[in-house]
DNA sequence: TAAATATACTTGCGTTCGCAAGCTTATTGC
DNA sequence: GCAATAAGCTTGCGAACGCAAGTATATTTA
């Protein structure tokens, strides 16, 4: 039945759009960063050494290369990143996360932790919690750089 | 467990991003429009007559109302909408979908369609999506001008 | 009724993004 | 080992966006 799909998908993308709208600007206002900066620190601390390569950053992020060099630059400024060398390949320029960086997404962390809670609140039982969260991780299981 | 709220989060923005992202290149290269043309389209073909004030609009899909009016301004050129005018408040230029609009959405729908099918195919019982389809709706079912 | 406020829309300006081009370094083929 | 190709990153340029200011119309208030 196709048209439980585009539903389904529908849904998907107006739940999404509704939570980053609001999400946005929280933390705009209280932590002076974006979405998208939150998700790169994000994959940052999750990674191994808390470092990756911009072009790696740039497919889990949808974003283009240039798009993480200008986003990057700023954050490299006031310390929320520094830049390493690849050990191996030298074309690498890895974007690593710093001590102040990790306490800025600890922060955020926060911030996005009230949001979540603020979503489900109330007429959400644990177990439907749940059963949201396997069916959607069962999407994102094949994406590369899986946050969960 | 506001972990699990993370999660469910993470997932959610995760999956709505990957699908996005998907739908965003087939609907420049096949149907010459972005994906939030096609919601503006979307949100019109629902509406009663067809037609909404720029502002509803804006609200709708979480942009400034100035970038409704720059991104209303080709398409009218190219005849998928029109501009009408407020019967009781002449402050409003609604936006009124055309025939031409109308076909252009009913190609994108069938492109739409197909990438919700390709997102569950497989793996996905109907029950399943059913489930998935469910849970969401109630995510969106306080927001302004649902589109399910 | 007249002034004050509010709403809908548009426009100017600064910012951000993607694409294409260029630079540097790795890898491949001969 | 050297040329050819590929990959990672940065920069120039045009397109799209949000914010603030401006215009026009509605509504409220005195």
């Amino acid at each position: 039945m196709s048209e439980l799909n585009m539903i389904s998908a529908f849904r998907l993308l107006q739940a999404a759009d509704d939570f980053k709208a609001r999400l946005s600007g929280t933390f705009a206002a209280v932590h002076g960063i974006s979405v998208n900066e939150y998700f790169l620190l994000l994959h940052l601390k999750q990674a191994e050494k808390n470092r990756l390569p911009r072009v790696e950053l740039a497919r889990r992020l949808h974003v283009s290369a240039s798009t993480i060099t200008r986003m990057v630059a700023p954050m490299e400024k006031i310390g929320l990143v520094d830049r390493g060398t690849g050990e191996r390949d030298a074309r690498m320029a890895l974007v690593v996360l710093t001590d102040t960086g990790a306490e800025k997404l600890s922060e955020a962390q926060a911030t996005f932790e009230d949001h979540a809670c603020y979503l489900f609140e109330d007429r959400w039982s644990e177990s439907e919690i749940d059963q949201l969260s396997t069916l959607l991780g069962r999407l994102v299981s094949g994406a590369p750089g899986n946050l969960t």
